[in-house]
DNA sequence: CATAAGTTCTATAAAATAGAAGATATAAGG
DNA sequence: CCTTATATCTTCTATTTTATAGAACTTATG
């Protein structure tokens, strides 16, 4: 893998910044907030998918809303691989940020 | 469009970067460089020819190689339009740095 | 005329995107 | 109570867009 996607990156920061149980529609909520732009629900579960067949999270069945609603929902937290992802990318981005392409 | 993708925005990072003529080849030499990682010379003609199509970078033909080998260049330089997007890439980071996912 | 420097083209794999369909708990109403 | 409606959440899948590699091609100079 050469970098993580762009989806993938920001689902996976957003992962790691949420405290507390992160779940499919919860990142969905966060990432149009932060963004200011719409996200299908696919546009979040795929890459999510991605992430954790890729080691970078990893998931589980938790309990059922409190709410009205009724599924469980599937729980995520962001793994070793996951945050040493992140950190090279933010090195990436640095790195491109102090770049000099001296001819 | 709702990001620059990761290849495009890269590459169009880096002909904001680079002063004087800015050609594939060349491009190829300080992404490679910065990101310490291989890029065939298609993954960075392919985005380039995308952010052209969207009106993000123009290119004229410039001159052959006052070098040995032949072909003249293809030269880029980044638009107005190109400039926004990566002030809107920039941004979108800053956001996310800073966001705090209040439940 | 061989070769270096550079671009174009194209095939294939991977990622992005949207939204319909499915699952299931609680609310509402008789 | 029991039935049905509805809210919450995930799964699935089709389609479009991007990424990636490298072969083929162009052309000036040694």
């Amino acid at each position: 893998m050469k970098f993580l996607s762009r989806s993938e990156e920001l689902v996976l920061m957003m992962i790691s910044k949420v405290e507390g149980d992160v779940y499919g529609v919860l990142l969905k909520e966060h990432l149009e907030k932060v963004t200011g732009k719409y996200w299908s629900i696919g546009s979040v579960y795929v890459p999510l998918d991605r992430l954790e067949s890729k080691g970078f999270v990893k998931s589980y069945t938790g309990e059922a809303s409190s709410k009205r609603g009724g599924r469980s929902k599937r729980l995520y937290e962001i793994t070793d691989e996951g945050r040493q992802q992140l950190t090279e990318a933010q090195s990436l981005y640095e790195k491109m940020a102090s770049y000099q392409p001296l001819v």
